[in-house]
DNA sequence: TTGAAAGCGCTAACAT
DNA sequence: ATGTTAGCGCTTTCAA
């Protein structure tokens, strides 16, 4: 019924090794036979089966991703990165949502594995014990993306996060800022931690004191920042810092709402820099991270551990940019 | 230096037919047996390779999505909802950009059906008809979702298009509205087509007549949005429908800076249903498109369709509604 | 209830 | 330059 190798071997009259070497560009084949036997194979309209073929050569061509959210914009900016690149080296990547939700995280890595993936890339998860336990015992290359994992020592791309929040921190308190406030996302435990230490330093820095309640619970979507917004402007914020752009626009419609201007009462930031930042009015001031970036650069690592050409620096730091927008002084 | 089946069947003292009986949950195994096994598999920590069994099965339980961008809020909403389902049933997911290149289109279909997925939903593909003759001669099953793809007599998963902005339209039109423009996005050539028909059928009920220019060429983010705007205020459009979101937030910018209040001098309605249209200040009219259901239904369609159940309706009419919010009067 | 053995469609030595 | 053959790790008859 479907076409085999076999089929193309006979009717090109060749034995199916030399079919197998056409197909795979192998130079050890007379001109003419080759032509014969692509002839032959576009005729029986022949397609190798990839399973097969990744059986017999425990190669797939296929990459294993592992994401949070893929409807966020944050992650979905990530993968398209990635994907891009993948395409161009010609695989293809088989994409597992898990809500930020360790045990799912686990369990998708170990799915992939068994289906044998070429190699595997985290987005932004939180990579319990386990988990690291399981990828050290596979020889599965992985790569982890948007979130700093360091400790675990695994190929990572990533920007300094702590550098980029010191950096706006210092100039807020430079400028008067008394109040900064950090809304976290849940993004990554890893990545918040360094941006909580990057607020803390600039603080320090400055010789002003850091009070704990400056880091305010989760918001990652508009509702929650528009709720949580209630709550923060009680404690007398000057500046809110979040880490999600959907939240920080929630704080600028709530702050809108009360009647607060901004950059005036109220100064915002974000942490992210997808699109949506752009489509804000006023425009938000945005630490750009660059997501599609992130993406490809780990997908490049990827495909480099994939082929095991040697790699200088298995944890790569890409630079940001902090764009100031109206939502700052 | 992987485990296989062999080593477990050797350590538990059965054969390997034996040991896959349980991996399948065969109920013609001993308890004891059974037990046995589980056991030794738990301790060898044994994981199953999933190429092997799909080269013997043929089932790979993956799936494969054709997308155009991921990174697009309405292609991430309903790939989400396909996801989700594909989970429950014990499916990955493959997924392809394919940046509406019908090229492309076909190409990842050609290649996800080598690589032996069960089961292919196109999200909002323009299926050229090389794509469709490549389908029906392959025997994968196929869903298509977000695009009326009616004609090629495929299944799929839709709203009714036509009727939603042909509801919207007559309403503007009894409220004395006179030019209503629509605005395109390439999302779909024949969904984008159900529109403009809706749109001209509206016109024809009130008994006013429909000019083509009414329909505007392109715009599928907020930059090209915004400039499209220049173009369309000339027209003395009063009302404006988009069918991407983001385009609809250019729109409404490109009005707000040229001093154009909403609703009173334009009317703006976008198409998609995105978080988007939540985040906007006004909030702007949509056609409530349930996009993660679009995905969760398509994506169990296709699971009937893996395994041969019966269907009922291939081409699944899902329900809209119109939300109206204070960019229209 | 269990085992033996024949594939699944390909790659990759090894011969020739 | 080409063919032969032995797997890859599993599922699935068919026998016992």
């Amino acid at each position: 019924m479907t076409v085999t190798i076999y089929d193309v071997a006979r009717e090109a009259k060749v034995s199916m090794a030399t079919v197998s070497r056409v197909l795979n560009g192998n130079p050890n084949v007379k001109p003419e036979t080759r032509k014969k036997v692509k002839e032959v194979i576009k005729r029986l309209n022949y397609r190798p089966n990839a399973v097969a073929r990744g059986l017999a050569s425990k190669k797939t061509t296929t990459v294993g991703v592992i994401i949070p959210d893929i409807s966020n914009m944050y992650y979905s900016s990530l993968a398209r990165g990635l994907d891009d690149i993948a395409e161009m080296y010609n695989y293809q990547t088989i994409i597992t949502n898990t809500d930020h939700d360790p045990e799912k995280e686990r369990d998708s890595f170990l799915n992939l594995v068994s289906k044998q993936v070429d190699g595997i890339v985290f987005l932004g998860g939180t990579l319990n014990e386990a988990t690291i336990e399981d990828i050290k015992n596979s020889n599965v290359p992985v790569v982890i993306c948007g979130t700093s994992e360091k400790d675990a020592d695994l190929p990572s791309v990533n920007i300094d996060y702590f550098s980029a929040i010191k950096e706006v921190t210092e100039r807020l308190l430079e400028k008067g800022s008394e109040n900064v406030y950090f809304v976290k996302a849940n993004y990554s435990r890893q990545l918040e931690g360094r941006i909580e230490d990057g607020l803390k330093a600039a603080y320090d820095e400055a010789g002003k004191s850091f009070k704990e309640e400056y880091i305010e619970s989760v918001a990652e979507d508009y509702q929650t920042g528009k709720e949580l917004f209630e709550q923060l402007v009680d404690h007398d914020a000057d500046v809110i810092i979040t880490m999600s752009d959907e939240a920080a626009v929630g704080v600028l419609h709530g702050a809108l709402d009360r009647g607060i201007s901004l950059p005036n009462r109220l100064q915002l930031i974000s942490c992210s820099n997808t699109r949506l930042v752009h489509m804000m009015r006023p425009p938000v001031t945005s630490i750009a991270i660059p997501l599609y970036d992130i993406g490809a650069v780990g997908m490049r690592l990827l495909t480099k551990y994939m082929n095991d050409e040697t790699v200088d620096e298995p944890n790569v730091i890409l630079p940001y940019r902090i764009e100031y927008r109206l939502s700052t002084k």
